[in-house]
DNA sequence: GTCATTCGTTCGCCTTGACGAACACCGTCC
DNA sequence: GGACGGTGTTCGTCAAGGCGAACGAATGAC
């Protein structure tokens, strides 16, 4: 299975560690995984020794054995709590003064979903260019109301309305009144 | 590269479309995609095709290539506006009637992420048994004040006060003032 | 019309992933 | 001691994945 020059590689130890890390926290032997995944015990030992090039389905049914999400795959690290007080926090940059949106959680690597606090005045409506295909923004607002959502057809929000809305197209934040907070959540799967 | 028994077999035709339709999206013919990728033409046609058993290399040069997750490998949905107000949503089962988790936006096939919006008050503590491995909720508290986090080690939250820790062992809410209210989001990648 | 260029598919060959047996290792029991 | 049952490793064999050339179809230029 010859590979042309690409441009990166797997992340094969990654993969290896986090299946290592999966097995062992079921307190399973490479035998019985290997039994439970209906593969060889020899290519589960080469996998978590990081060598080779495992095809779909091997990596699959391991997944489904260890109970894992196959997008798990990569990504080892495993946090303790972790708090920000409500004046903490790194400020995202933002042209306009009445416009603040407070990054709580940054996606580890393997990229997924970002919270966002965001505190709003009324004004110009802070409006986004489209990000990625495929990202999806969640707003819960908390205080205040806004008119939130895509451009072309957002929508008003009062204190617990929740609105879930496309990101990979042009939106808007628009507080309505003063001292407008919500929470947004960017997921870029 | 015979398989034996296993349990469940890999969403090929998921994984098949996400590529076409990635691939199309971006505009790019299969030639030009393969090229980029570092792959055949051939295997990219039969990727696309649903056939075949396609290696982690393979999956991930395609991957980068689309400038894709990998994790992005399998699901469709595209959604439009979606909005849950303040008294709506579904409530989710609780023995506790001092404390409702009212579910945002479930994970779409694939999982990742719940969103949800908690509303309690003080009494006992609402404790949750340990969760799959790998889950981290993330805590927002909007109004009131709570104690959140791991059972053995919780943290005391104000409005606006963030706070993030492992779901896969036993952890607390505990509200400590009337009409606490908090987001959660459950993420179990 | 013909040539040229692109598209996506199909075919034969070679490489390589996956299998299973054999292997070395370690603790326990008789 | 040595025979077990368990661990995780290495090795030879076979089938399947990936490659590249060849293919038919669709489009545009001249």
């Amino acid at each position: 299975m010859a590979q042309a020059g690409s441009t990166s590689k797997p992340p094969m130890n990654s993969i290896a560690a986090t299946l290592r890390r999966g097995r062992q926290a079921a307190g399973l032997s490479l035998t019985e995984l290997a039994h439970r995944a209906g593969i060889a015990k020899s290519t589960l030992s080469q996998l978590e020794a990081g060598q080779g090039n495992p095809s779909l389905e091997t990596l699959w049914a391991l997944c489904t054995a260890l109970e894992l999400p196959f997008s798990r795959l990569l990504d080892p690290p495993r946090p303790r709590v972790q708090v920000i007080r409500a004046d903490e926090g790194q400020a995202v940059a933002s042209a306009q003064a009445d416009y603040r949106a407070t990054l709580l959680s940054a996606c580890p690597p393997g990229a997924r979903r970002d919270l966002y606090r965001i505190d709003a005045e009324p004004g110009t409506p802070h409006t986004s260019a489209p990000h990625a295909p495929g990202v999806v923004e969640h707003v819960l607002l908390t205080a205040g109301r806004a008119l939130v959502g895509p451009a072309d057809d957002p929508v008003e929000l009062s204190p617990g309305d929740y609105a879930a809305y496309p990101g990979d197209q042009a939106h808007v934040f628009e507080a309505r009144e003063p001292a407008t907070q919500a929470i947004l959540a960017s997921e870029y799967l």
